[in-house]
DNA sequence: CAGCAAAGATTACAAGCGTAGTCTTTTACT
DNA sequence: AGTAAAAGACTACGCTTGTAATCTTTGCTG
């Protein structure tokens, strides 16, 4: 039912981090934020704002003759759908390729090692 | 130096799929291989590998009359290209956000689970 | 109240992508 | 030799994306 929102390019995700770390706000405010971040132009950041709105992926409510913008799209969602993306389209869907990946490549500290573990252990446990 | 290759595209990896599990490939092999996977019309098909010779991701050499077309872009290379645009996008480049995501999402069956720890104990150990 | 400035709406435009179709060249047959 | 078929080259076309500029409306300001 959740009716599915179209994928959001690298450029909106930039806008919906705005949202997503403050919502509601006003147009000129979520300009404001994108622009700290990266240097585009306000006309740049309002068309990926609309482009948003146009997408589902945020709401716009009128305050007085301004809208307030709110994200739609969960962070988590969005972080899940690109993840699940990642896995399936490059590493075959397999979990354990990509994290051999990583490990291979990315240096895992000490510390990674043990929250990993300790995530398996959860895992474990949760799962019977 | 060496000479960045263009991102590739979701429909372009498919085909370099073909190419790396057995390379060299003449183009009608290619395709035949291509559309084990995906049903796309053969001109499509070619017409990705065409794109993938042009941003350097295959190399072609004469054959006779036709090509042989091999990789150049190493799969592994690939993986890793994908998976550090993923956590940097999306998890701001830190990998126990990543790691944690699918932790809670992802369904690990046991075998993963073992695989992982299997993973993270050879981590270990070379790690020292 | 007349005109400007800001928010939003609409339009622009080139490059990349998915998905082919057409044109050209070359070889293999009849 | 003439011709069809295959491989490759070139062309096509609508959609998305990045990156804005222009147009419209409307409250605010002098």
């Amino acid at each position: 039912m959740s009716d599915q929102i179209p994928a959001i390019s690298e450029a909106e995700s930039r806008v919906m981090e705005a949202l997503w770390r403050k919502a509601p706000q006003r147009s000129e405010d979520i300009v404001a934020a994108v622009q700290q971040a990266n240097d585009w132009h306000e006309k740049t950041i309002r068309t990926l704002l609309g482009r948003l709105l146009g997408k589902g992926a945020v709401s716009a409510e009128k305050e007085g003759r301004r809208y307030l913008y709110s994200p739609t799209l969960r962070r988590e969602q969005w972080q899940w759908q690109e993840s699940r993306s990642l896995l399936d389209r490059v590493f075959g869907g397999r979990l354990s390729l990509l994290l051999a990946h990583f490990s291979e490549h990315e240096k895992l500290g000490a510390k990674d090692i043990a929250e990993l573990r300790k995530l398996l252990d959860a895992i474990e446990k949760k799962g019977r």
